[in-house]
RNA sequence: GGGGGAUUAGCUCAGUUGGCUAGAGCGUUUGACUGGCAGUCAAAAGGCCACCAGUUCGAAUCUGGUAUUCUCCA
């Protein structure tokens, strides 16, 4: 069964059963503090478990898109090394929220195993959990009996706390679970062992494929745990290890979820599986991380260095690194994988076919980069290499070279190895650890329990209508970072304040108590979509009701930003075509900043059509209109633009403003006139085929044109009302060079002069040209006159004295030939004459200079130095 | 968010413990050789050594800050 086929299979078998079937949410999280990427099926559900907020259907089915790069059984730097590791991996889900239970969910898991895709019942095995006396958890002998009603008791195992219970986090929703197994060696292995012995031993052929996980309970922070008022399923199944065992192979790298990519990946690099161990994991770490970073970027996260962006670099570099030491590629042709990806998922993931053009750019450029980073690491290798006495390179210097300039630990040791040198491998880690630590203390953040004053299901935020309400505070936490701090987070029971998100700032302002006191507001967040207000301090009390105000100016301007970014992507549509896409945007109210898909330079004349378009949709007095909870597809329908790699709730929320329609959460402006003006103030590139625009409205296009101006009319005052201020700094600019030049040429004949005059004044001691005067020049224009007297001559001797701001400079000038001869040194000389001057100095032999304080010295150093020829 | 680098001619980069009036290759311009091009040879132009402070007799070089950028960690 074709992989497709088996994806199609699953989710209708669910909606056969009345559950909804919803699209793969984006596999990079935006709104989760703790977690960077939708590591597991129940992610994009969190809020759903947590009770902040309620599901359209008690039953959704899913297939989502997962990326692990760390955790006790994926380590990044495994993957690809055996055949069933992945970063990135699909997850099939059917779920539960306060719906059926274990009774259904194992009734429906076997039927479709054993009947749908027809997996051989004698190779299946389940677990159970076994209950935990430390807990105080019995056994879960509800799941062993329905289990009895399908297979054989001999097939089903106990499982203890850490294979069968599991838990979303330190606190929250958790449950006992049951895993199935499928043993799928050829029969003279399985005659030889017995499988049930082989379950959860990591064996690459006796594998769990689906997780049935019961939720019944709640874990508080004190670790107890209470039963939960609903109980929910969440069921995950690895989509590759089933494609696995429906088509009869024993890797998962050997269905076709990878088999294209791996054929297309020997064919570009002339390699070929099979022949060694290293070609081959080298073959399945590019095909698995291609898919990775490829999901990635349709979902809007690009390679970057920082934050998730750099998980994504990570990945990406491990397979080029891979092609470059095993495979001997060279050049970019990562890049050239990704049509085979979207051949192969482009139906059944849509952003990937629409984002096509982009991945590919992206992709190539970041090889193109790393390929540098390599090269110019290769340089530094041998540089090391070189330097290094003995047969091991230090922990440090190697370091330095993966820490600093970004080359690979294993490229360092491979190398050292093939010219039989040893690594200081310890020295490497005890490096790397002091630089983990280092940065762990920094964002280390101390998060207290929440103090919970009222049960309140769901925060309702009023920010769209009003600024300001009578609000109560449902629970609170305290939190500590070495960068801010002692912060405390607020919950209330409704608010005004706009969490950040979608680009747009959170709100601040305060709360005020009926007696007075106020509590500033420094910011508001959403975390699993939790509103969190963050002030410095608590109120006195924390009890009764609050007049919770938001900062009006600073939502105005906001709100103006914002209206702003959607006409401008509007007008980046319209002008440069419908390839333009939102990647990403930053709205303050200081100014906005607007990242999009496109491919080249945006001109002038385009930025300046861009601005007039944006400025014409704001004199038209164009109004709001708002509709709030309409389905996403029907929104979709009216002509809304929703964003790649956005998670869109059932009920969406979207804004026009004339032909301008998108879905958005974001605050906006009442009517296009309040931004007054629009203003772009630069255009730049981000990254290979996104541009980034940043510009500014209302008060602060206000200030800005009333600086320019401003600065524009010092400039013509300073010109004396010059109509063509341009025209004459051009030409003062090409004239202020030519003076340089005859300055230079006229300082130079100076010294020629001044040379030729001094010339005639050589006191000739024991045939050497010598002399010794006080000048009055500055310490440059002595060097070039010393060299001047200097030149062609190899018998002079001088000595200059100059007094300089109420100090005193002494310069000596010694012929080199002299200084040979004569065994004398510049240097000496000055610093031995500087205590006529209080002060030292040196330089070298046949130039040196000293500085002191005491200027009356100069005529006494004078005098002396003549001491050195006679 | 926390570290570590980098920034020198149009481009790619050297520049040792602070000290020769800052160099190379490529490119540009000019000239010579050649019937023309390619090429070879010769010469020239091209630098606020990122910016701002500081230390020093003296800073491309050392210190602090700013900007840009690369890189590692979280």
């Amino acid at each position: 069964m074709k992989s497709q086929e088996v994806r199609k299979q699953f989710l209708e078998f669910f909606k056969s059963k009345n559950h909804s079937i919803v699209a793969s949410a984006p596999m990079v999280l935006k709104d989760d503090p703790t977690l960077m990427f939708t590591n597991a099926g129940m992610v994009p559900f969190k809020e759903y478990f947590l009770g902040n907020a309620t599901p359209k259907n008690s039953r959704l089915t899913d297939t989502q898109k997962c990326l692990r790069v760390s955790g006790k059984h994926n380590d990044l730097e495994e993957v690809g090394k055996d055949t069933y590791h992945h970063t990135m991996f699909e997850m099939l889900g059917n779920w539960s929220f306060g719906d059926y239970f274990k009774e259904e969910a194992i009734a429906w898991a076997w039927e479709f195993l054993t009947e749908v895709v027809k997996v051989d019942k004698d190779s299946i095995y389940v677990s159970i959990f076994e209950g935990d006396e430390s807990e105080g958890l019995e056994r879960d002998q509800e799941a062993y009996d329905i289990w009895t009603k399908h297979i054989d008791e001999s097939r089903i195992i106990n499982g203890n706390k850490k294979d069968n219970f599991w838990e979303m986090g330190a606190q929250g929703p958790c449950g006992p679970c049951s895993e199935i197994h499928v043993d799928i060696r050829s029969a003279e292995e399985k005659a030889a062992v017995d499988g049930k012995s082989l379950v959860n031993m990591d064996h690459p052929l006796v594998i769990e494929i689906w997780n049935l996980v019961f939720m019944q309970y709640n874990r508080l922070a004190n670790g107890s745990l209470t039963k939960l008022p609903s109980q929910h399923v969440d069921t995950g199944m690895g989509f590759e290890r089933l494609c696995m065992v429906l088509q009869g192979v024993q890797s998962n790298y050997d269905t076709d979820v990878f088999t294209p990519l791996m054929r297309e990946v020997e064919t570009i690099t002339s390699s070929k599986c099979g022949e060694t161990e290293e070609t081959d994991i080298a073959v399945r770490v590019i095909a698995d991380h291609v898919r990775a970073v490829s999901f990635s970027i349709a979902d809007g996260q690009l390679p970057s260095n920082t934050g998730a962006g750099y998980v994504i670099r990570r990945i990406l570099r491990r397979a080029i690194r891979y092609g470059f030491t095993f495979l001997d590629t060279k050049e970019p042709f990562i890049y050239k994988l990704v049509s085979t990806l979207v051949n192969q998922m482009g139906d059944a993931f849509p952003e990937l076919e629409a984002q096509k053009n982009l991945i590919t750019n992206v992709i190539r450029e970041e090889e193109a980069s790393f390929l540098r980073t390599l090269d110019k690491g290769l340089i530094l290798l041998d540089n090391v290499i070189a330097n290094t006495s003995g047969d091991t390179v230090s922990g440090d210097k190697a370091f330095e070279l993966y820490d600093t300039y970004g080359f690979p630990i294993d490229l360092t040791a491979l190398i050292l190895s093939e010219k039989n040198l040893k690594l200081d491998e310890a020295g490497f880690e005890a490096a790397l650890k002091e630089q983990k630590d280092r940065s762990r203390a920094a964002t280390k953040v101390e998060t207290d329990d929440w103090n919970i004053l009222q049960e309140d299901s769901e925060e309702e935020f009023i920010g769209y209508d009003t600024l300001e309400a009578s609000v109560k505070i449902t629970r609170y936490r305290k939190t500590e970072s070495k960068k801010d701090g002692e912060l405390y987070q607020l919950v209330f029971n409704l608010t005004p304040f706009y969490p950040e998100g979608g680009g747009q700032v959170g709100d601040k302002g305060y709360l005020e108590t009926p007696s007075g006191e106020v509590v500033y507001i420094i910011d508001t967040k959403k975390e699993n979509n939790l509103i969190i207000h963050l002030a410095k301090n608590l109120p006195r009390s924390t009890e009764g009701t609050f007049k919770a105000v938001v900062d009006v100016k600073q939502r105005s301007r906001t709100a103006a930003n914002h209206t702003a970014t959607h006409l401008l992507h509007q007008g980046l549509r319209k002008i440069l075509g419908t390839h333009v896409e939102q990647k990403g945007s930053m709205v303050h109210s200081r100014n906005l900043r607007f990242d999009f898909s496109h491919f080249s330079k945006v001109t002038s004349e385009e930025l300046k059509e861009v601005e007039d378009f944006v400025n014409a949709r704001i004199r038209e007095n164009l109004s709001l209109e708002e509709q709030r909870g309409i389905s996403y597809d029907q929104a979709i329908q009216e002509g809304a633009i929703a964003l790649f790699g956005e998670k869109y709730g059932d009920a969406v929320r979207t804004i026009r403003f004339g032909k301008s329609m998108e879905l958005c959460g974001g605050t906006h402006v009442k009517n296009t006139g309040d931004i007054w003006h629009f203003k772009i103030t630069s255009e730049g590139a981000v990254a290979s085929g996104i541009r980034r625009i940043e510009a500014i409205t209302s008060d602060a296009a206000k200030d800005y044109f009333t600086s320019e101006t401003e600065a524009y009319n010092q400039v013509k005052a300073t010109l004396k009302g010059n109509q063509d201020p341009v025209k004459a700094i051009t030409s003062l600019l090409d004239e202020n060079a030519a003076l340089k030049k005859q300055v230079e040429a006229l300082i130079k004949e100076k010294a020629q002069n001044l040379s030729g005059d001094l010339a005639k004044e050589f006191e000739d001691i024991d045939g050497v040209d010598f002399l010794a005067k006080k000048v009055d020049l500055d310490a440059g224009a002595i060097k070039d006159l010393a060299f001047k007297l200097g030149e062609n001559k190899d018998n002079v001797f001088l000595l200059f004295g100059t007094e300089q701001n109420g100090k005193a400079l002494l310069s000596c000038y010694i012929s080199k030939e002299l200084v040979a001869s004569k065994n004398l040194n510049a240097g000496t000389v000055v610093r031995e004459l500087g205590k006529h001057i209080q002060g030292g100095g040196g330089g070298q032999p046949f130039f040196a200079t000293a500085g002191g304080k005491n200027p009356a010295g100069i005529d006494a150093a004078i005098v002396e130095v003549k001491n050195y020829l006679v």
